[in-house]
DNA sequence: AATTCCTCCTGATAGC
DNA sequence: TGCTATCAGGAGGAAT
């Protein structure tokens, strides 16, 4: 589930519901999903605190508070947030915030592929792991593509989903927006025209701001979206025939031989 | 340096 | 029903 869009999502809902509140307390952290800080280190961080501000970067996100760290999340596969009070008891509450108001904000991961951390400075923990660029941020243009992309010798599919080269796709949108693009997806970058990387920039900014209109609720999706017919119907929304399926980049992905060409 | 492969963990689902 | 096998939307690290 969390891709690029999939974590604004989170982001958003923790400035609906986490901000502003005293934090009392932390809690359930399972060491399996705190990723270079220990059970104290969170509690010494942020007892006292107040979230007041948050921050996304690819599949990254950061949770400001008003004079301490920003807690550092990642959902790994089967992360989310639960802001709830009493009466309510979730389960795979891998790390929870207790608020002094009696409310919770909980990391849910079944999976524990997930990661919880501290940084001082999201820019700076962003650079000591040499994450590439948000494609959904300003400054991102069609030019910041074609260099990101420029020199790239592995298939495409694999270098969109590779976080060093561009940070917030993963498997489903890698798919998505080669789909949109009609590009193959072991289609090689460096073989792309200009006019084709433009194309796949379009189609990428396209089905962000789609996913993101529906709240990423993919049944919501217009028609000829992939999203909403890979897993079940497994036909191409463009043609109806059965989507082609391969292991690209050691992921499941699904394309129509049609209408995804090796060559543009 | 870039790319590919394996692995971490647990739940859902398919097949017997 | 109950067992086992397979697969799942990510990314770090080793190997190539």
């Amino acid at each position: 589930m969390p891709e690029l869009p999939e974590v604004e999502m989170q982001r958003r809902y923790v400035d609906a519901h986490a901000l502003g509140q005293e934090i009392g307390g932390v809690g359930a952290a399972d060491a399996g999903v705190l990723s270079g800080v220990t059970r104290k280190d969170l509690r010494r961080a942020l007892v006292g605190q107040r979230f007041v501000t948050t921050h996304r970067h690819g599949k990254w996100l950061f949770v400001g508070t008003d004079c301490g760290p920003w807690l550092v999340m990642h959902f790994g596969m089967t992360g989310e947030l639960l802001y709830y009070g009493d009466g309510a008891f979730p389960t795979h509450v891998r790390f929870r915030v207790d608020f002094r108001n009696g409310a919770r904000l909980a990391f849910i991961d079944p999976r524990k592929f997930g990661a919880i951390s501290l940084t001082d400075s999201p820019s700076e923990f962003l650079a000591a792991r040499r994450w590439g660029p948000d494609p959904t941020h300003p400054g991102f243009d069609r030019e910041a593509f074609r260099a990101v992309l420029r020199g790239r010798t592995g298939c495409l599919k694999s270098v969109l989903m590779n976080q060093r080269v561009i940070a917030g796709i993963g498997n489903l949108y890698a798919d998505e927006m080669l789909f949109q693009a009609g590009l193959h997806p072991e289609a090689r970058a460096a073989d792309l025209k200009r006019s084709t990387v433009d194309a796949l920039f379009d189609a990428m900014q396209a089905v962000f701001a789609a996913s993101l209109a529906v709240g990423t609720d993919y049944a919501s999706l217009p028609g000829q979206f992939l999203l909403r017919y890979r897993d079940f119907a497994g036909v191409c929304p463009k043609c109806g025939r059965t989507l082609a399926s391969a292991v690209v980049g050691g992921r499941t992905t699904r394309y129509c031989a049609r209408h995804q060409r090796r060559r543009s």
